[in-house]
DNA sequence: TGACTGATTGGCTATTTTGCCAAATAACCT
DNA sequence: AGGTTATTTGGCAAAATAGCCAATCAGTCA
């Protein structure tokens, strides 16, 4: 793999990457639903407000959110809503493993 | 975020954090145009046979890639082609964000 | 200005991930 | 059986990630 194409793989990973956690997926999946403070956010996820921050910049710095500051609070919004086609395809791998775990099962 | 949700959240980014490397994305990559042997992948990539070898495990195990094994080789394929559709939002995650950087330049 | 609130950042430890080497397996061929 | 090839597994050290606390920053309000 040349330099070129493992940078080119290397900036699609950055992404999935950020998408890559529990707790980002869950906040991906409210933002989806509407905008959200950090503090809502907070209190949904019921983590330390710090590591929610942290997790809110590496979903920002990989550009799926944006951040918008309103007197104390920073809200958030989904920027790039096709991250949302991600969900459907992984439900579908969970249930064809599922189906394959149950083939396996009755043998 | 209670203990279900949790686990639904984990259940789900098991699938997306088995994507979230750039030599694992570089073999789904390659396995979308055609199965491949352990071999050829290991010397497109460049790394270690072992190493190569982990990464598929890591895919197999989450659903994404079955292998075959034929004589000697061991030949894996895409098990579920739906990921590919990943990269088209990741590819336009990057240019939303190449857009941005521009517009933050020309101020 | 000073107190207060919401959020971010720095720093630290614990955990997870990565990638190589060496050893073990599995299938093929004499 | 013995030798060879392709792959997987175990083990280890280095690197990356996660999450908490404490400190700092940015607004708001009296």
């Amino acid at each position: 793999m040349d330099g070129k194409t493992r940078r080119k793989f290397e900036a699609r990973a950055k992404i999935i990457k950020a998408m890559a956690h529990p707790t980002r997926l869950f906040i991906v999946d409210q933002l989806s639903q509407q905008e959200r403070c950090v503090c809502d956010l907070t209190e949904m996820i019921g983590a330390d407000i710090s590591t929610v921050s942290k997790h809110l910049s590496i979903l920002r710095e990989a550009g799926i959110v944006e951040d918008e500051k309103r007197g104390l609070q920073v809200w958030y919004k989904l920027r790039v809503p096709c991250v949302l086609n991600f969900f459907g395809c992984v439900e579908s791998v969970l249930n064809s493993e599922a189906k394959r775990q149950a083939e396996i099962a009755e043998r």
